[in-house]
RNA sequence: CGCGGGGUGGAGCAGUCUGGUAGCUCGUUGGGCUCAUAACCCAAAGGUCGCAGGUUCAAAUCCUGCCCCCGCAACCA
């Protein structure tokens, strides 16, 4: 029996789980569930990132403890466990005495392999990032490209990985086995990343707390990375006494799948084989990249306060349609948008009108004809069979090659079949002229076949949803396998609970209403409390001051910002930039008053010194200038 | 010459690797049905597959050049 070990990358504890995380849970979830239905031995690993200087650092912020910080965002993704049917079999944090032994076990061997060394690191720091820079990838003003923020230069003694070394056997590997890396186009991705030359990759920290300690080197914290990824390995019990997981999943296993998203692609097919090849450890087969979930058609994230945050989404219509939706929507391998709009439309006319109808009308049907039984006379010959089998062979293909998109689309295929077969049929008409006759209970019977499979099918999607389908159709209990997806396992004779709606239909109207008022609260419920209060005189450190544009024309080269001269009331006009291009012209801002901050630290952009900042609104991302409500002297205070 | 993704009926998207009658969902229009969650079925309208070249018997698909859009970064002080 083949194994089968699937992962999702490791969540950092920064945040709170969005639908990214959730989407490619779910995905390892349908995977392995549906491995799982198809016989296979599977592992299904998920888990936490908790080290690195942002974790203590904003745990130190809030006064506690960064473990404390970590327990709590993790309590949040143990609680999607239970609302989302998530059925890993492991949950790793970094954090555990056993990945660290791991860790410690990789390290000791890919030192004893002479693939690392002690050297000197200069550079530009960023510690928000804890990335150095080179000259080239810094900021304007030697700030961070990622921050904005002012780097250090630093120096330190880090231990050093030989990456370089491994530049050829990397291109070989994706040479010798293109299915390495999917989808193929990221695989072009990475090989020009590793033709482009590889540099020796730092492995540790000095001065960083959070860690773990590097082996046989004291000062040195292991470095993100090496210590992430080998969660991999650490959770199937690598460096333990006992490897069982690990024989059976890794080193003995024939199918290991590495679920990420496109953005650490790189260290998943570049970075983690090389350090398996140096501790000479087997690689994974595939490492899959999917692509991103945009909202409404734009990038997610914090600061645009467009993230989906799916609790209200799961309240609301149940963690199974919000899987359905996930994997139906986005063509495996490629971005997504996410919508309220879309949502609804694939719930109403996916699961509403095609599976929930179908399903209540051949049971009432059924019910009707036959004293509340399933049909008593099965059929052994009909076009359908073929149709069905048509449906199961394409969506196993599709399933077998990660397109969850299609393999849904080929099981709905399979129920617009019976909806056509039904109206074809009439049954209603045979009740009325033959009551419960063996014809109708042929036609009928068919109709549940087919329909049973396609709930069949769907377990591994939505597990809870296809049981309550399957328990309405008159199955006593779910099958654990796939073979249930063969033709004529429908019960005959059984009894069928009167049909409720599986899925009530939503009030799209309605829903978009409520949905995009409420929204803005809970935002400001959230945010409030995080913001530590200002005293009077903090606030006054803040010097703001009116002032008049004199002029104002873009920077070159850029387009978002413009280039100001204002009067203060200071007798010599300040040059400030803003990013307000897009939203204004430079000849409309001429003559009018703005309220700027006069006494900000100076700061380079494109090339241009801005002397403080125009005060503006914001409203995703679009400034509105503020003015006085009627013309004041310049350099006047605001306060 | 910064990196990446994309341009296919009104909307949203498959299909492009492995050329061979242009497909799905939603929407629109007309009809049917009344078992069912105002659901379901049939039919129709609607596309020179961004543009221009090239390869080929044949191009949405392969090659070359160009245009446009969107992320990311450069640039929100």
């Amino acid at each position: 029996m083949a194994s089968f070990y699937v992962t999702t990358p490791i969540y950092y504890v920064n945040g709170q789980p969005h639908i990214g995380h959730i989407y490619t849970t779910s995905v390892a979830d349908t995977l392995t569930r549906y491995r799982r239905m198809r016989g296979q031995e599977t592992w299904f690993l998920t888990g936490t990132d908790e080290h690195g200087q942002n974790i203590e650092r904003a745990a130190r912020k809030e006064g506690i403890e960064p473990i404390e910080l970590a327990d709590r965002i993790v309590a949040h993704y143990v609680k999607l466990r239970d609302r989302l049917e998530f059925s890993y079999d492991d949950f790793i944090r970094t954090t555990e005495e056993r990945h660290k032994r791991g860790v410690r076990e990789i390290i000791r061997r890919i030192a004893a392999a002479g693939d690392l060394y002690k050297a000197t690191h200069e550079g530009w720091y960023c510690s928000p990032c804890e990335t150095y820079y080179t000259e080239k990838e810094l900021a304007a003003g030697k700030t961070c490209p990622v921050h904005g923020t002012p780097v250090e230069w630093k120096s330190e003694e880090n231990i050093f990985f030989r990456l370089s070394k491994y530049q050829q056997p990397l291109l070989e590997l994706y040479e010798k086995n293109p299915q390495f890396v999917r989808p193929a186009t990221r695989l072009n991705e990475v090989r020009s990343f590793v033709e482009a030359g590889l540099r020796d990759l730092s492995v540790s920290r000095a001065n960083l707390e959070w860690g773990i300690p590097f082996p046989d080197n004291p000062g040195q914290t292991v470095y993100v990375w090496l210590d992430a990824l080998t969660n991999y390995v650490s959770a199937l019990g690598f460096g333990t006494e006992d490897g069982d997981l690990y024989r059976r999943f890794w080193e003995g296993g024939d199918t290991r799948i590495h679920l990420v998203g496109k953005d650490i692609l790189r260290f998943h097919a570049v970075y983690w084989p090389a350090f398996l090849m140096s501790a000479g450890l087997p690689l994974p087969t595939t490492v899959w990249a999917h692509g991103w979930w945009n909202r409404d058609g734009k990038k997610m994230s914090k600061s645009a306060g467009n993230v989906v945050r799916p609790d209200d989404l799961i309240d609301r219509f149940g963690g199974d349609a919000l899987r359905y939706f996930l994997l139906r929507e986005m063509v495996f391998g490629q971005d997504a948008s996410f919508s309220d709009e879309a949502f609804i439309d694939r719930y109403n006319s996916d699961l509403a009108n095609d599976l929930g109808n179908t399903v209540s009308r051949l049971v009432t049907l059924s019910r009707r004809g036959f004293d509340g039984k399933t049909p008593p006379e099965t059929c052994g010959t009909n076009d359908m069979i073929e149709v069905a089998r048509e449906a199961v062979r394409s969506y196993v293909e599709a399933m077998e090659d990660f397109a969850f998109s299609r393999a849904l689309e080929s099981l709905w295929r399979l129920l617009a079949e019976v909806n056509q077969y039904i109206v074809t049929r009439e049954p209603w008409k045979i009740i009325k002229e033959e009551g419960g006759s063996p014809r109708l209970s042929r036609v009928l019977w068919i109709g549940l076949e087919a329909t049973r499979i396609v709930a069949t099918g769907l377990l591994p999607f939505m597990p809870k949803v296809a049981a309550q389908v399957l328990t309405a159709l008159g199955v006593p209990e779910p099958p654990a396998s796939l073979d249930a997806m063969v033709w004529g396992k429908m019960p005959t004779n059984a009894a069928l609970p009167e049909p409720k709606p599986l899925f009530p239909r939503i009030d799209k109207e309605a829903y978009l209403a409520e949905a995009h008022a409420p929204a803005k609260d809970k935002t400001m419920e959230t945010a409030a409390p995080e913001r530590p209060l200002v005293s009077i005189d903090q606030f006054f450190q803040a010097e703001l001051k009116v002032a008049t544009i004199n002029a104002a024309e873009p920077v070159p080269k850029s387009n978002k910002l413009l280039k100001l001269t204002v009067d203060v009331g200071e007798g010599a006009p300040r040059t400030l930039v803003a990013g307000i291009a897009l939203a204004y012209k430079p000849e409309d801002l001429v003559g009018r008053q703005v309220v700027v901050v006069a006494n900000l630290q100076p700061a380079k952009l494109m090339g241009v010194e801005s002397q403080g900042m125009v005060l503006a609104a914001s409203i995703d991302g679009r400034p509105v200038l503020l003015h006085p409500a009627e013309p004041v002297p310049n350099g006047t205070r605001v306060k």
